[in-house]
DNA sequence: CGCGTTGTTGAAATTCCTCAAGAATAGTGG
DNA sequence: CCACTATTCTTGAGGAATTTCAACAACGCG
């Protein structure tokens, strides 16, 4: 579907990459992994040594209450990494699994180390660290005040956009969600049924259309408004906004390699 | 209150300091300003050139929807980092601001590449943000999964192990609890009203005491068994753990400073 | 002392959940 | 390719949790 690697394409909406740093990063994502839906990658408790990154498929990060209820807690889409923190802290605090059939690239420490030793894939990767926890602060803001249609749309908007972002969005706004109405309630903090509901009520807005796991957004602006989306969390602009000039300059930032 | 900076405090949960680390952070947190409650630190949109961190008082973090309706997505308390990603990201994509008088030691971009200069603090600030992270998936799942009665009381334990941490809660566990029960509604996504209640159910259960704006946990064990708290997601065994180890090996985390 | 903010309580309304059951879909083995 | 099974989707009805509205008390501050 699409031509380049979906790394390539995320990293590069925050930085401009030359010909170098792509090739050290298509070098370092060679060793591959291929998991069924509904595998578990890493496990809540465990000290995993190798950081995991999506190349096709979806996967999410998940908490689990004693009474049995999951909480997931984000999505990992093409081109995300899942697990950067794992030479920082001592264990992980929740779960990340498959949610479809999943390809995914595993590095080792070498292979992260190498990476920041190039100032522009360095920035990129904290770029990336700072905008999974962006988009934390607006799950929370979604939970937390929005009401279960707008939840729902909101979720919409921003997979949209962070699937555009990998080109893998066709010109008419369509996108594949192979994901369970179980899931979304389980990411939306509801149950399944008010999800089905809240679904069939924007669709019978007209805002999206749904034909088996692939979701039109039939009036994106419509749907933006209807739930007040604002992209500007996602920080998408990084490479356009001039900030690109800082890089020169900051390679105070790239972490050392030694 | 207590002999040592907060800062230093939280950052020796995780890393071993030498005297040359303490003695950086104090100098470079001597720039210092007071505000008053309710202030803006820093707002959504703008792009900061300074990083604040709390030395005492209390602030958070927060976002705000069209029909006013607010989110906090973070409390920000002493020893805390502010914005430590202002020199990544383009904008702020939620706001800052005080919710009690406090004071903010300032720090400019120099002040920040000093500190990155030397590994331990620069792995040190790298925890801390990843902490944060942490705390922000945990409050998705207590948002998204927990009743209005465990939230309360899963934050109030969150809130004594952190302010515990940098010496601010007495034998007794009591500590002081600053915030209008409107701030902790629009925290735990629930109504003024109804946090009331529920922080009556657990003064009725015994749970806690409340004196003005002294919160006492009269059983730590029982709060924390009514809301499941586990305190792995704050990750305040670092330094404890032996992960200490790694750091002379791991001057390859530390960011360069040309 | 007076005024604005915060805390507290009641009662009604609403959102969302639970329980339950049937229909559609996907997957599996024969 | 079909029958069979499990999962997922869908809808209804009743119930529970939470919100809204409203009023008043308590507290803190100038």
């Amino acid at each position: 579907m699409s031509d380049r690697d979906p790394f390539i394409l995320k990293l590069e909406t925050f930085a401009t990459l030359d010909e170098g740093d792509r090739d050290l990063l298509r070098d370092r994502c060679r060793r591959v992994v291929s998991l069924r839906a509904k595998e578990e990658i890493v496990q809540e408790g465990t000290d995993p040594q190798v950081v995991h990154l999506v190349l096709s498929g979806y996967a999410c990060r998940y908490k689990i209450l004693a009474d049995g209820s999951r909480q997931i807690v984000g999505f990992l889409l093409p081109g995300d990494f899942c697990d950067l923190h794992v030479f920082i802290l001592d264990e992980l605090d929740h779960n990340i699994a498959t949610l479809t059939d999943c390809r995914l690239a595993v590095l080792s420490r070498d292979d992260i180390t190498a990476l920041c030793g190039r100032p522009r894939v360095a920035r990129a990767l904290w770029w990336s660290t700072l905008v999974d926890q962006a988009i934390l602060r607006e799950w929370l803001l979604n939970i937390g005040r929005r009401s279960a249609d707008e939840r729902v749309a909101h979720l919409l908007c921003e997979l949209l956009e962070r699937l555009r972002n990998v080109g893998l969005v066709s010109t008419d706004n369509t996108f594949t969600l192979p994901v369970t109405q179980g899931e979304l309630a389980d990411t939306l903090g509801l149950t399944v049924v008010h999800v089905n509901r809240m679904i069939r009520n924007l669709r019978d807005m007209s805002l999206i259309a749904i034909s088996g796991r692939q979701i039109s957004v039939r009036d994106v602006d419509g749907l933006k408004r209807f739930c007040g989306f604002r992209a500007n969390y996602l920080h998408m602009d990084g490479a356009r906004s001039g900030r690109d000039d800082l890089l020169a300059e900051s390679e105070a930032f790239a972490m050392r390699v030694d």
